[in-house]
DNA sequence: TATTGTTATACTCTATAACTATA
DNA sequence: TATAGTTATAGAGTATAACAATA
């Protein structure tokens, strides 16, 4: 009892820190797309379209229902950050980047560069330790190398 | 700029593991309440209630408004989780878990310590190097143990 | 006058279901 | 018939503002 009470003390503070330093991470994005003026959703969805994707790509890479993904398009399209393309099978429609979209997804990386947690907090040796262990708990297949 | 790049790509690259195994934690923790019949926001208020303590405090605690505990407050004395307690200055009320609420409590945290993902994903070694990692991201002050 | 908790209300984000146009 | 995107609508979660009781 006491054996499982320790073992969630250490669970609880190990899951602590995770969520905290991941909100923490998450709150620096928001900062940084509002200081571009985007709501954080529209600067994940510019993340994520670093080649052309359909819509439907999208929707399975933010995890989100393809009516939410025809929501973001209006609102990017409006800002004029993406152009909606139709592709080869005329049913799917590509987002892809203007030029202004692309200078804005450039000045959020600039930017995540310059403030990410990862990079101010940790130096290169770091997160050369800490990158395995994220890995694992990820649930990354680990490479043999 | 290259240099540039590559530096996002290092921070986008661990930032989303980190946000990622955030994410599976808290899916785990809201399955972990799932399985005992609670939502999420609920269950969260329960294990933070490890004291009796004022709802302003359990507001700052939670990160969330005062009126939003009134109303987590409501659900939870209908359920018998809780129970309003005046305190000392009449202004205030403690929420205190009845034996109810002591009792699923205890049920979360014992799931946790069986489930958690630091926990089955790592050794102890892997957690004690994961943990001043962790702590320096999150910018605890460090104790020169 | 300032603070605690409450109430009523409104907003944001996101999903569901039904629709259209292609395939 | 099945799939991509769209539309209209609804729900969950949370905040804001005005309020009552107490300090």
């Amino acid at each position: 009892m006491s054996r499982k009470a320790a073992r969630f003390e250490q669970a609880h503070h190990l899951s602590q820190l995770l969520v905290g330093i991941a909100e923490q991470a998450k709150a620096d994005f928001t900062e940084i797309a509002a200081s571009l003026g985007l709501p954080v959703h529209l600067a994940r969805a510019v993340v994520a379209l670093s080649e052309p994707a359909p819509m439907r790509d999208l929707a399975g890479h933010l995890a989100c229902d393809r009516s939410y993904i025809t929501s973001l398009a209006d609102q990017l399209e409006e800002r004029g950050l993406v152009r909606r393309v139709t592709g080869d099978d005329r049913r799917v429609k590509l987002l892809q980047l203007t030029d202004e979209g692309l200078a804005v997804r450039k000045a959020i990386s600039d930017t995540v560069a310059e403030r990410a947690l990862v990079l101010r907090r940790l130096d290169d040796q770091q997160r050369a330790t800490l990158t395995p262990l994220l890995e694992a708990l990820a649930g990354v297949e680990t490479a043999e190398t």
